[in-house]
DNA sequence: GTTGGATATGTCAATACGGACCTATCCAGG
DNA sequence: CCTGGATAGGTCCGTATTGACATATCCAAC
C-alpha cells in the first residue's frame, strides 16, 4: 500500500520514468523510508495509470516512458498524508541487528558497536556536505524531497552514533560489575 | 529472512511461547526494528524447530508451548550478527510520510509537522521514564534487550523531533522567500 | 566496428506478509 | 452460573516482495 504513495510523492515533485524512480529508491529514500526495485515499480506504475492517478506519455527513446501525476493522483496522495495514522509498517534489518547485539559475547558486541560508530561517522560526514549547502527548492516552489530526506538521515545517524556510544558504556559497566564480583 | 533472527534473538534472552514473542513485537521492538504478528510467528517457530535451531517443550496449560534456543540456533544467530552486511531491508511508513510532506500545501505541511513535534514529545516523555531507571541485566548477565531498544527509541524520537523543528523552519524560510517576491 | 556500461522495461516463480477468520481455555467479577 | 477479557494457538487467502531471468537501445572508448 505504501509503495504507491511513494511513487505518487516522487511524481508530485517532477515527472519521471520507472527507471528514474528506481534510481531514487537507491538514495536516501530507500535507505530510511521505503525500498523498491524496478521489478516492483513498473507493475505499480501500470496500475496507477489504469486507475487514472498517473499518466504515462508515449514511449520515447529507448522505450522510455515518462509518467506525470494527475489531479486525482495528487488528491489521493494528499488525502493519505493528512490522515494521521500512527504506527504503520516498520521493517529495519539494521536496527534489528543493533537490538540483538546483546546475544553476542561482550567482546564481539563491543567490536560491532565500535564498527557502528565508525560507520555512522562516515555517513555523517557525507550527509553534512549534502545538507549544509544551499536550500534547494523544486520548480513548484516546494522544498526538495531529497533535501528533507538528507536532513532526516543526518539526525538519524547522529542518534545511532550516540546510541552506540551509550551502549558501549553500558556494556562496559555490565562487564565491570560481573568481573568485579569474581 | 530477518524474522527468524528476531525470534532467535528473543529466545536467546529467555525461553518463550509464540504468544509471549508476539507481545514483544508490540513493544519497542516492533516500533523501531521489526514487526510481526502471531500469524507469522507460529509458522516460523515450527520451521525453526524443524531445523533444530529451537526446541519446543510439550504443550502446557492452555496449549502453551515454550520454545528454547538450541546451541545450533545460537550459533546461527551469532554468525548472522557478526557479518557486517550494511543496508538490509528498510520499510518505514511513518518516515515515508515525513518525506512526502512537501507535496502538501505549506499550511497543511506545517500543521502535520506540528503534530509530529507534539507526538514525539509525548513518546519522549514515556521513554525517558523507562530508560532513566535501573540498568536491568538478564539472567545470563547480558544487557536487557528492551532496555537497549528503549535507549535507541529515545534517541530516535529526539532526532525525529529535531528534524520536524528544522523542517518547520525551512518551510517558513521557503514561504517567506516566495511571498517576499510577490 | 565492436565491446562494455548505462539506460530502459519488462516477466515469472517462490517466498513473505497482513487481515480476517476460527477454536479453546483460564480466571475474575457480577 | 455465566460473561468478558486475557491467554494461547492456529489456518487461509490474497497481495506484496524479492531474485533471477530476459531483452533492447544508445553512446563512448578502444
Amino acid at each position: 500500500m505504501a509503495l504507491r504513495y511513494a511513487l505518487l510523492g516522487l511524481l508530485a515533485e517532477r515527472p519521471a520514468s520507472g527507471y528514474d524512480l528506481a534510481k531514487e529508491f537507491e538514495g536516501d529514500l530507500g535507505r530510511y523510508a521505503w525500498q523498491a526495485g524496478h521489478n516492483r515499480i513498473y507493475p505499480e506504475l501500470a496500475r496507477l495509470a489504469a486507475e487514472g492517478l498517473v499518466e504515462g506519455a508515449e514511449e520515447g527513446t529507448r522505450g522510455r516512458r515518462v509518467y506525470t501525476i494527475t489531479a486525482a493522483g495528487l488528491a489521493e496522495l494528499r488525502a493519505w498524508l493528512l490522515q494521521p495514522q500512527l504506527g504503520g509498517a516498520v521493517r529495519n534489518e539494521g536496527v534489528l541487528r543493533l537490538f540483538l547485539l546483546s546475544a553476542l559475547d561482550p567482546g564481539d558486541a563491543r567490536k560491532m558497536l565500535n564498527e557502528i560508530v565508525a560507520h555512522t561517522e562516515q555517513e555523517l560526514a557525507r550527509l553534512k556536505d549534502t545538507v549544509s549547502g544551499e536550500t534547494p527548492i523544486s520548480p513548484g516552489g516546494r522544498l526538495d524531497f531529497g533535501w528533507l530526506a538528507a536532513g532526516y538521515g543526518l539526525r538519524q545517524y547522529e542518534a545511532s552514533r550516540d546510541w552506540a556510544v551509550w551502549a558501549l558504556g553500558e556494556f562496559d559497566k555490565a562487564e565491570r560489575r560481573r568481573t568485579g564480583r569474581h
